[in-house]
DNA sequence: AACTATTTATAAGA
DNA sequence: TTCTTATAAATAGTT
């Protein structure tokens, strides 16, 4: 546009390039401008002139820079801010590791010896204690009592295939225990 | 430019606005491309589709993204990330709550319903109960044994100021329990 | 900044 | 999509 020149290369006279930055820039932001809105588009548009003034451009539609630049690093896995995220992950993951840890131990049940418990506490965890005793031992009374049961019932089986009283399929199935 | 229309809004027609979006991208990245050449300007554009491809164009003058928006960052004083920093902090303090809580109740021993048990694990189990018991009991004694010679200095103490034996001292300090 | 001769971009149509 | 073309817009050079 305009009389003349159309080589893209650059201008080495400053007043010229000046003026021609002036006149180029609002061009280009007039036309992002137009296209964001015309077909609805999401775009950013940061610019430095050489003496290092800032001019930027943000769609309505986007919320912020940062929204923008994430959805640039998902989209080329250039991850520009990879090492913050790395970072906090390695953190978070010590910490969830140091969770399981504790989690192991307190569940086998060692009981602290440098916290200092009040007569009550100590009241309120031996009834806690006991509670979770029974719990056990009930269960572990009724894994063993379905163990019995289901041996009982190979014991029929043979039995039962002995006198011919089980039918052919019965015949083919294996006889595993439990994973008690 | 072309034939007709000149307003600035949203293009309804999905096929007209995608025509639309073709010719337009190219010219605004045509533009920014002579612009940044011609007047010497480092620009950084961004541009989502609606369908979410994404197109950029960075000045070959500039090294990186980061490069830009951290510039970006210096000229607007908006910290774009330190947001993501404090996100990551907020969720980091989340885990160590539950870490925490996890703790105090496992402390009080419940055992979890919902965990699949084996034999040899609820023994294990019942074996830890039992110590964590007897820990708990002798404490508790220790405590109880404690406060029974408490109150038994007290007791002598009281005889002792009966009988003239005490000093002075003694006879100003108040008699409180110890925390139980 | 403004002006205007030209070049360039692009809307509509094919 | 892509090309063609008539026309609107941008802008280089000038004032």
């Amino acid at each position: 546009m305009g009389r003349g020149r159309s080589e893209i290369k650059r201008i080495e006279n400053p007043t010229q390039r000046q003026s021609t930055f002036y006149k180029r820039r609002d061009g280009l932001f007039k036309k992002a401008r137009e296209l964001s809105v015309l077909c609805d588009v999401d775009l950013l548009l940061l610019l430095f002139s050489t003496s290092g003034k800032l001019y930027h451009y943000l769609s309505p539609t986007v919320p912020s820079v940062k929204d923008l630049v994430e959805r640039y690093e998902a989209a080329t896995h250039t991850k520009v801010w990879t090492d913050i995220r790395q970072e906090r992950r390695a953190e978070l993951e010590k910490v969830e590791q140091m969770c399981e840890l504790m989690e192991k131990e307190l569940r086998f049940m060692t009981v602290d010896d440098g916290e200092k418990y009040t007569v009550p506490s100590l009241e309120l965890l031996e009834h806690n204690l006991e509670a979770a005793m029974h719990k056990v031992r009930s269960e572990k009374d009724r894994k063993i009592g379905g163990e019995i049961t289901y041996l009982e019932n190979i014991i029929r089986g043979r039995q039962e295939e002995r006198y011919g009283l089980c039918d052919k399929e019965f015949l083919r199935t294996e006889y595993t225990l439990p994973n008690l």
